[in-house]
RNA sequence: GCGGAAUUGGUGAAGUGGUUAACACGCCGGAUUGUGGCUCCGGUAUGCGUGGGUUCGAUUCCCACAUUUCGCCCCA
């Protein structure tokens, strides 16, 4: 038996429908803050990801899916989506024209080559935003205020931003050499990953697990230190329009998140003061360095995964219709022919109807009658059909009679 | 990449080193029911994750691998 692979999953049924659900809730918001739906390929140049994300991540250094195809080019399942969007914005040249900024969203399948644990897989979906041309705090809280409202809107009420600001660039190299400066003396005392970040990326040191208890990063500088006049003003009047908007947040000075191509403000959402589902941030580099000109942007992305898995363990009620309008039974093989017809009528008048397709015996399809938990029922016999009438029953009153074939229709218009 | 736990039919599962792998649900057929939902009868794994090994003999013991699951790293 060939199986699926690790980490990979078949999404069918009712899991299916709360995925149509949540995408609809996901839609309609976007359409509200005026978002248009991107989709982009699965693959891209390797380089694009090493280059955007950061050739010294964990990411890209152990977890991309990387391959070469026949033509021996170099590729990469996309690991996350901003850098794609990034190269769709430069390729289409869309800073040329960027009197209004560009806001787009997607939901895509992501892949990471990382051992499956709750709430993450190497195949998972990302639902995401990003605006590009405005550099703005205005953007800033527009960006959160859609993530944040799209939890809610899904029914997870208990959600957090937690937010923190990474400053200009001028800010982050004080900063980042304050740092260096500071644990210097300490360096031999750090866990082997933070020897690393050491030198490659000092921020990441901040958010290190295991050193988090050492007293060395307790006494550590703080980016609020060092942040220049700029870049405090700008975060200050961000705070001020979360309270504006009646956005929960708190400040974290340790968040710095994973990828390299942050600026300025980064956040996340997190369920119950702990859980992240889902992070963001200002990205002001990334364009250009990408190959663009220089333009502001900034964005979020979900963990879509994770958020349903929430959704379940919250008991946050999604709704389902399996229900059927109709199932025609046949009291023996003869009435299959019209069975048939009848169906196609019914369905195409816009009623979900089922028949028997496997030619049982009547009781094995009022059998099926209750599995599809159908609202009427018709049967079909031959000595009815003479005279063209059917019994057509409502399975919740158990009432029954017997009309003219033709009048099916406008009966369960009347009924249902 | 590292660690823990698990792996018996469509489902939930019991079970033992040795003839036909319990039970329940489900499903199919039949009896009865004015055309079902109750009840009764019958059927439903050539098989106990895969590959090795130990043994006269393994689903049951040992090893490896795979998969699932939960953690770590990491990410979201």
């Amino acid at each position: 038996m060939i199986l699926k692979q690790k980490g990979t999953y078949d999404i069918f049924g009712d899991e299916a429908k709360k995925r149509q659900y949540i995408n609809e809730i996901l839609d309609a918001i976007c359409q509200k803050y005026n978002y248009s739906k991107i989709e982009t390929p699965v693959f891209e140049s390797s380089e694009l990801f090493h280059r955007s994300v950061g050739e010294t991540t964990d990411m890209v250094q152990k977890e991309t899916y990387d391959f070469k195809d026949r033509g021996d080019r170099n590729l990469t399942l996309r690991p996350e989506g901003t850098a794609s969007i990034v190269r769709w914005f430069i390729e289409n040249k869309l800073y040329g024209n960027l009197s209004d900024p560009v806001k787009v969203y997607y939901n895509m399948k992501m892949y990471r080559y990382e051992r499956p644990q709750s709430g993450r897989n190497r195949e998972f979906s990302q639902w995401g935003i990003e605006l590009f041309g405005s550099d703005s705090e205005l953007a800033d809280a527009e960006i959160i205020s859609l993530s944040y409202n799209a939890y809610r809107l899904m029914g997870l009420d208990n959600i957090c931003v937690k937010l923190n600001t990474l400053g200009d660039t001028e800010s982050r190299e004080n900063y980042k050499k304050a740092l260096k400066d500071y644990l210097k003396p300490y360096i031999n005392e750090l866990c082997e990953d933070c020897q690393e970040r050491f030198e490659k990326n000092p921020l990441r040191i901040l958010d290190c697990k295991v050193d988090c208890d050492n007293d060395i990063l307790k006494n550590i500088p703080k980016i609020s230190d060092f942040l220049n006049e700029t870049s405090l003003t700008r975060f200050n009047k961000l705070k001020e329009l979360l309270d504006l908007m009646d956005i929960k947040y708190i400040v974290d000075d340790k968040l710095v998140r994973g990828l390299d191509y942050y600026t300025h403000m980064v956040y996340e959402i997190v369920l119950d003061d702990s859980y992240a589902l889902g992070g963001g941030g200002r990205y002001n580099n990334l364009v250009e360095s990408l190959g663009g000109p220089s333009v502001p942007a900034v964005g979020f992305a979900m963990g879509y995964d994770r958020t349903m898995a929430m959704l379940e363990d919250k008991n946050i009620n999604i709704p389902i219709n399996n229900d059927i309008d109709v199932y025609l039974l046949s009291v023996s093989s003869d009435e299959k022919e019209t069975s048939a017809y009848l169906a196609q009528n019914l369905r195409l008048n816009g009623f979900i109807v089922e028949t028997d397709l496997l030619d049982r015996s009547l009781k094995s399809q009022f059998k099926s009658v209750d599995r599809f938990n159908s609202k009427f029922l018709i049967v079909l016999n031959d000595d009815d059909l003479a005279k063209n009438e059917v019994v057509i029953k409502d399975n919740k009153t158990k009432e029954e009679e017997k009309i003219n074939i033709n009048d099916i229709i406008d009966y369960l218009d009347m009924h249902i």
